[in-house]
This record gives structure tokens, C-alpha cells and sequence, in this order.
DNA sequence: GTTAGGGTT
């Protein structure tokens, strides 16, 4: 194949040999060159993601703007661009930058810019028209994350107001015709990848396999009877499930084993045991953070049995939902793609052939599961119109839809379908917007220190380490940080504890005494970094931090705002809480108020798995709830009768929010409720 | 008596 007339390719540009992008280069010139947008479709090592920015590169792209590829993860788009820059012989940030949140190595030379799929949205508050690129790369598409399909929806309008921008797709051949369908027929472009073939073996349980953990020790029996060498990854759905079938393979005792957990709650030194091979054969028993996040090299057999833990929102009633699933066939075959990338390889599945024929072929999209305030907010904060407008390829239902809506007017941030100055203040916050409307109660509350650094590290997982092998240990550090009455205020100890840690000692100091006190070094730094981010935004706004410390009360308070529908009422008879819309929970065991469970809580999340949990929770005066309900809070009136001595008609007033009593049998006058009635009761 | 994995102005 010839390039196109007019279409050249820098030979200072050079494309490895042995990747199979190579041999589609020509094509790909021209496919750029001829299409607004074009879809590429190719496995893992095809290639794909440094050679497509190289192509655009070589064809003189990038020089007026930018070419910018988007990653889903940060690790990956500081990576790619280290490897890319390095094929290019510059330095990083030369010609090849990237930019994540909290860094920025891009300079006025770079022509090629990676970065995360969220910074990329996050411009087009500054740059509505994304001018600053003439050729956009929205890698691994196929995820289908939140953010992706943000994107994707955005690119389609934009691409008729801007002729002169090139778009590429780059997705893993799934769903390709959808994409294609989506962006009016774009062209596809297959490159191939370059695996060893992996064979699949359907293994169900037998009889007398009594669980889980049992069928997998099982099967890596069976693979060590077969092999006593090659690496072994299982898949499971969770840190419980691990530890089950780590018991299970170690009873087995099986020769030159070597049993590594992985999951992302693990210390970074944790993590790292399974990128170093030493004697003997490792089992890896790993979550999903291996099917897309982490790469183990040199697994030659991958044991699947079909589960996962999926997030689901339940929109009637607000409740996160953590349950384990059946996954999909593409889920599957990506699990099984974790083999055979340096030799051939086996994929175990345990279960039917006929099962994975009749499973759904795709996860659900992010956007099909998910709470949709915060989407809806940031459609709004952006200007890109209503929601159910907006082109989504998988649109979400109106259920949900309404559902964000309200969580919106929940917050104060929505009235009648516009923005009140509380969502746009939201809209400019990089938080969930419950979390962004706990700091602006900090504000009303003069409690705003204090309220950023709870609300920093609410959206993070919980920096507190507690290792199986050691939880009492863990339980006794942590002791010091703990506070009667609320998880909120035990933050704001360990902030005190870190933030001391932090002046006195030097960073290896500091990891040591993270160690020691089994915090994770690293998320506590991710804390620090929200924090300080959230610090300069608000700074912007000319939020001024209180001068004085805050009294529990006034956190509390400023709290309250954005967990209106977290709150529940104890219900000594089930021993568990009443809470928002008909749902009972329980105070999950983590909290320092599990065994003393008050009268009224607030917690910052509603999670169910095993049982629904309220996690990070706090005592709550319902006193509070009738000022920070506001026009949610619903009245009912009883007992209307004449009072001699107040000369007037009183009832008894019962107050509801969320269906929870918060005022009952109140005396009121009753007048202002209903006027002929009272009349009535005067005249006789 | 204990939660999969990502991401941000």
C-alpha cells in the first residue's frame, strides 16, 4: 500500500520491527488522513498505544496543537510516555510530555501529550472546543469507563465544529461495529496482537467440592500434577475469598510453592512480591486489579472461576451494592488474555461450557451502574446541556436520571433544573459532590480546616493498613487515632499524627513509621495531595479557613448537608438502624461506634456486600436534622384541638425526612396548617 | 464482626 498523495511520514520516526502495528503503519497514515475519525481495534502487544502517536507524529501532527492520548490510569500515561519519548530519543517532555493530576511534565515543545481520560475532560472547562489539539487518541476505549464514555459522547459533537481535528479510537476488538455505528460509520482498522495461543479447559466444581476455596486449591493441584513449573494466576472476588483459598492451596503443600495475594489494598511492598520471581512456582491470587491494572509477567496459567464483586447503585434507594456476580464473556476472555503473552499458556474455567456461552457478552458500562448526581453536575458545570440530550452510546434510564436529580436538590446544588451557587461552587471541586458539599458546610459552619481534611480522605480508600496476619497488632496502633463518637474526628487525628510525622522526619523516616503504625504510605500522600489541592482551589474561591480550631459540634454540622439520606435511627428490636427510604443497616465493624450504637447516626457511605454497612459514621443529634432538611423534611398534623389557655387551636406536629421521624408530638398552633379547621374548632 | 477496580477542575 501507497501513502495517500499528500501524506508523508518522517523517517526520523522509527517503528519497531517486531510489533505488529508496524505493518499497518501505511494504512493507518492514511486512514488518518482521510477520516475525521477512525476506530483501531488490536489486542494487547499490537502496539497500539505508543506507535499510534508516533504515526500522527511522523505525518507532521502535533506541531500548531498537541496530540494528546488519554490513558485510564496514571501509571500508565507517566509510563507510555517515558517508553514513547524514549523511541523518540528526547527527553520527556521535549516532544513527548504527560500530565496526571498533581503532575504536569509538559513543556511548550511538547508535541505529544499523554495524560489521564480525566484530565482530558477536565480542559474542556478551559478550552470548550479542545483547541489546544489538532489529533485526540482516546486509548482502551473498550473499558467503557465513566470518563471514556464522557468523552466519546463529547467527541462526536465536537468533531463537526472542529473539521480540522483527527480522532482515533483505540479499543480492543470488542464492540468495535458499536463504535464505529456511533461515530457515523467510522472505518475500522484491525491490527493483530501478538500472544501465544492459550488453550481453554472448562473444569466445573464437582460434587464434592464444597466452596470456593476449595475447587481452586483443587485445580492448582491438578496444574501442579500436570506441571510442576509456570506461574499461576486465580482470580477471585475479594480479599476474604483470598485468604480462604491461600488456607486451602497451603493445606495442600504442594512442592515449590510460593502463594502471593494481590489486591490493591496491599502495601506497595506487598504488590511488589509478585513482580519478582523467586525460587519456586508462584500462585497469584489476585482480584480484578489484575485483569486491567497490574501485569504479571510470565503467567502461564490462568485460573478463572467466572466471579467478581460489581459495583451497582440501587437508585431507589441510594445504597451502593458490592455483590458478587458471574462475569462477562468479555471479562473472561480478558482474564484469559493474562497468559500467553511469552509462551502459551492455559485458561481454567470452573465452570460450564455452556455457562460462558449463555453469560451477557459485556459488563454493563460504568454509566449503567453508577449514582448519576455527579455526572449530571458536571454536564451542567461544563455548559453541555441537559443529560438526556447528551449523546451517550449507551444512554442511561431516566430512573437514574431523575435519581441524580434529586440527589442534586438533596445537596442544594440543583433548583429547577439550573445550578444554584452551591452546585456551581460543587462543579468547580474535584469531588464527589456530597463530599464537595461537606466543605461548603465547613464554610457555613466555620469549619472548613477541618471539613477539607475529612472530605480529602473520604474519597480515597481508608489509608488505616490491617494485614490479616496481624490485625490485632494493626487494631492496637490504631487505637490512638480512634475518637467515642465519630470516624470523622478519628481523620482529623491521624491527619494531626501525619502532619507531625511529616515535619520532623525525612521521607524514608516517614514511610518507616507509616510501617509501624500500618497506615499506607503512599495513600496517606495521596490525602495530603487532595488536600492541598482542594486548599489552593478554595483559596481561588476566597474560602478562608477558620481561625479557630472547630468544636465536634461544628463539624458535625457541616457535615450533615451532604449525607441528608445517610442518616439513621436505631432500632434496639433488629439491633440495626432505620434509614432513608425504607433501608435497614448496620454500623460496619471497622467503626469505633459499632459496639455502642447511639440513637441517631450519620455515616459517609451506605455500602452493601455481606450485610448493607454504614461506613465512617458519627453521632448525630436529630435536633439538627429539621434546620439541615429544610424544604425535604415533610409534616403531618394530629389531634387538632382548642387550648384555652393559648387561645388558640394547637395539633400535634410529627416531622419526617427520608421517612425517619425527627420530630415527634410536637405542639404547635395550627392556624397556619389549616385555617377553615380552626376556625371551626374556635366557633365551637 | 469486615469492601472489586479506576479517575479529577
Amino acid at each position: 500500500m501507497d501513502l495517500r498523495p499528500g501524506v508523508s511520514l518522517s523517517t526520523r520516526v522509527r517503528f519497531p520491527e517486531e510489533l505488529p502495528i508496524t505493518a499497518h503503519v501505511v494504512e493507518l497514515a492514511n486512514g488518518i488522513d482521510e477520516h475525521q475519525i477512525i476506530i483501531v481495534a488490536g489486542e494487547t502487544g499490537s502496539g497500539k498505544t505508543t506507535q499510534l502517536p508516533k504515526i500522527c507524529f511522523a505525518m507532521g501532527r502535533g506541531t500548531q496543537a498537541r496530540i494528546g492520548c488519554t490513558q485510564p490510569r496514571r501509571i500508565a500515561a507517566s509510563s507510555v510516555a517515558a517508553r514513547v519519548a524514549h523511541e523518540l530519543d528526547s527527553a520527556l517532555g521535549d516532544v513527548v510530555g504527560y500530565q496526571v493530576r498533581f503532575t504536569d511534565k509538559i513543556k511548550a515543545t511538547s508535541s505529544v501529550k499523554f495524560m489521564t481520560d480525566g484530565i482530558l475532560l477536565a480542559e474542556i472547562q478551559s478550552d470548550p472546543l479542545l483547541r489546544a489539539y489538532d489529533t485526540l487518541i482516546i486509548d482502551e476505549a473498550h473499558e467503557r469507563s465513566l470518563n471514556i464514555d464522557f468523552l466519546l459522547g463529547f467527541l462526536k459533537r465536537l468533531l463537526p465544529r472542529r473539521r480540522d481535528l483527527r480522532v482515533i479510537i483505540s479499543s480492543a476488538t470488542l464492540e468495535i461495529e458499536r463504535f464505529a455505528t456511533f461515530f457515523n460509520n467510522a472505518p475500522v482498522i484491525q491490527v493483530s496482537g501478538r500472544t501465544y495461543p492459550v488453550d481453554v479447559l472448562y473444569r466445573p466444581p464437582s460434587d464434592d467440592e464444597a466452596d470456593l476455596a476449595d475447587l481452586v486449591a483443587n485445580t492448582v493441584n491438578e496444574i501442579t500434577e500436570l506441571d510442576p513449573r509456570g506461574d499461576i494466576l486465580v482470580f477471585l472476588p475479594g480479599e476474604r475469598e483470598i485468604r480462604e483459598a491461600a488456607g486451602e492451596i497451603e493445606q495442600r503443600a504442594l512442592p515449590h510453592t510460593v502463594v502471593l495475594p494481590l489486591y490493591s489494598r496491599l502495601s506497595a511492598a506487598e504488590q511488589q512480591r509478585v513482580f519478582h520471581s523467586g525460587p519456586g512456582r508462584r500462585v497469584v491470587l489476585a482480584t480484578n486489579v489484575a485483569e486491567t491494572s497490574l501485569t504479571i509477567p510470565g503467567i502461564v496459567y490462568v485460573v478463572d472461576p467466572g466471579l467478581a464483586r460489581i459495583n451497582r447503585y440501587d437508585v431507589r434507594t441510594g445504597v451502593s451494592q458490592l455483590l458478587v456476580e458471574d462475569i462477562s464473556r468479555a471479562s473472561a476472555d480478558q482474564r484469559k488474555g493474562r497468559c500467553g503473552r511469552v509462551q502459551s499458556g492455559v485458561c481454567f474455567r470452573l465452570y460450564e461450557e455452556q455457562d460462558y456461552v449463555t453469560r451477557p457478552a459485556h459488563t454493563d458500562p460504568e454509566i449503567k451502574r453508577v449514582g448519576l448526581a455527579g455526572v449530571i453536575l458536571r454536564m451542567k458545570s461544563l455548559r453541555l446541556g441537559d443529560i438526556e440530550e447528551f449523546p451517550f452510546l449507551d444512554p442511561p434510564p431516566q430512573r437514574a436520571i431523575n435519581e441524580g436529580y434529586r440527589t442534586l436538590e438533596e445537596l442544594g446544588a440543583l433548583e429547577e433544573g439550573q445550578l444554584t451557587q452551591i452546585g456551581e461552587q460543587l462543579g468547580r471541586l474535584p469531588l464527589d459532590p456530597r463530599l464537595g458539599r461537606m466543605i461548603l458546610g465547613g464554610r457555613e459552619e466555620n469549619a472548613l480546616r477541618e471539613v477539607v481534611i475529612i472530605a480529602s480522605v473520604l474519597g480515597l480508600q481508608d489509608p488505616r493498613d490491617r494485614p490479616q496476619a496481624v490485625q490485632q497488632k494493626a487494631d492496637e496502633a490504631h487505637r490512638k487515632f480512634r475518637e467515642e463518637g465519630s470516624d470523622f474526628v478519628a481523620y482529623l487525628k491521624l491527619w494531626a499524627f501525619w502532619q507531625d510525622a511529616r515535619k520532623r522526619l525525612s521521607r524514608r523516616q516517614l514511610q518507616k513509621i507509616c510501617h509501624d503504625n500500618f497506615l499506607n504510605y503512599n495513600r496517606m500522600r495521596e490525602w495530603e495531595e487532595i488536600h492541598d489541592q482542594i486548599v489552593r482551589i478554595l483559596k481561588d474561591l476566597n474560602f478562608k479557613p477558620g481561625a479557630q480550631p472547630a468544636s465536634g459540634e461544628q463539624i458535625h454540622r457541616a457535615l450533615l448537608p451532604g449525607l441528608l439520606s445517610k442518616i439513621g435511627m436505631y432500632n434496639p428490636e433488629g439491633r440495626n438502624y432505620f434509614g432513608a427510604r425504607q433501608t435497614r443497616f448496620v454500623i460496619h465493624p471497622s467503626s469505633s461506634l459499632a459496639r455502642k450504637p447511639p440513637a441517631w447516626v450519620m455515616a459517609a457511605e451506605l455500602v452493601e456486600t455481606s450485610q448493607l454497612f454504614a461506613r465512617t459514621v458519627a453521632k448525630l443529634d436529630p435536633a439538627w436534622l429539621e434546620h439541615a432538611g429544610g424544604s425535604l423534611c415533610r409534616r403531618s398534623h394530629a389531634d387538632p384541638h382548642w387550648e384555652q389557655k393559648q387561645g388558640q387551636v394547637m395539633a400535634k406536629e410529627q416531622v419526617t425526612l427520608y421517612g425517619l421521624p425527627i420530630v415527634k408530638d410536637r405542639s404547635v398552633a395550627y392556624a397556619r396548617y389549616n385555617q377553615p379547621l380552626c376556625r371551626e374548632l374556635f366557633l365551637t
